[in-house]
DNA sequence: TTGATACAAAACAAGATGTTCTGTATTTGA
DNA sequence: TCAAATACAGAACATCTTGTTTTGTATCAA
């Protein structure tokens, strides 16, 4: 990709999240991401069609990575319906959280958080579904192997929230037995 | 009230609702409600500071009205701990829902529902708490309460976005045992 | 080096926003 | 029932936003 494309492309992202980070996304407008990214107003255009265009990529490049790499975990590795928390896939995935990987928290915490949450939890069901599903672990003969993913993803996007909300007091080890605490005995 | 002010006030609350049937609350204008109710401009603008203000206005409406219904309900009579499902609290929220009670919905299956799911949430948690935390179900060796209330109507919402989403093919009785199948094993 | 591409700057029409003014209809309360 | 208060309509307004177009310049890649 072409340096210019790329930097400028970086430069809106940049603008962006910062403006997310004290300011509702319906009160944004392009204008002002033009004038924080300082770039012209054809180039944001020329980059993405819409405001919620610019949302869909940003939060595409955010989770696809975050999610991505737990996909790349060796999948064996990780039992959720074991009794330690210390090898399970969502302890991984809020250490990264509080590392604050691409200042993902700040967009997480932001006023209409919902957006964001909405491509989080959409990107979890595919993690949950390919790492867990060939398992016999959603197996359950009350519930349907779909609303179990379900409940299992916006359980774990829920817990994030909550945890976000107390301002992070607890450890990542903390609530992610919190979290097991809730989902394990549904399990078989 | 001024039976004008009550009038223009459901009528700007009706357009309002049949735009957010088809349109993204971002791509609804305050010139189309206006249009869409009939009222001159200077009206909608004496009645809502702005849009946001407008929908904070409906929500409040549309839930606060259907979860006082379920709060007037005697306490003593629904135990959602219990093995049968027909005298859940939960489940008379669903058969409510069924009947499409103010078009409630159009609102929950809308392309932005996450608006309304926040707030279907926060009266849900007041629900839960003054319901059955004095009657110790909440208490969890392993879980916070707080934790546990919001993992509860969050689980709830979601079983409802979930039966939305998949056009409410079960019954009020069958989303009501999948509901109280994932969150019984966790209460004591 | 050359052709292609990305960008800046400015101008544009169309529409939205929120306010202000004037005049009319309706309600309320004395 | 009458008068004062209130709600409303209509229009005009300055200001901002949006998305497009045009022209010219800088940068890239081959």
């Amino acid at each position: 990709m072409d340096r210019r494309q790329k930097k400028t492309r970086e430069a809106i992202f940049k603008a962006f999240t910062e403006l997310l980070a004290d300011k509702n996304y319906n009160q944004i407008s392009v204008q002002e991401i033009i004038d924080a990214a300082d770039i012209g107003r054809t180039t944001f255009y020329a980059h993405f069609e819409t405001k919620d265009y610019l949302l869909k990529d940003l939060c595409e490049e955010l989770f696809g990575h975050i999610i991505d790499t737990a996909m790349g975990l060796p999948h064996g590795h990780y039992h959720y319906s074991c009794e330690n928390t210390t090898d399970s896939v969502f302890l991984h995935l809020l250490r990264h959280l509080q590392e604050n990987d691409r200042n993902i928290l700040e967009l997480l915490s932001s006023q209409n958080n919902e957006i964001f949450l909405r491509y989080f939890k959409s990107n979890l069901k595919k993690l949950i579904l390919t790492q867990y599903a060939d398992k016999g672990l959603l197996k359950n003969a009350r519930l349907p192997e779909d609303y179990l993913v379900n409940h299992i993803s916006s359980s774990f996007v829920e817990t994030v929230e909550w945890w976000l909300s107390r301002k992070m007091k607890e450890t990542p080890e903390e609530i992610t037995e919190y979290f097991l605490g809730a989902i394990e005995p549904i399990l078989n």
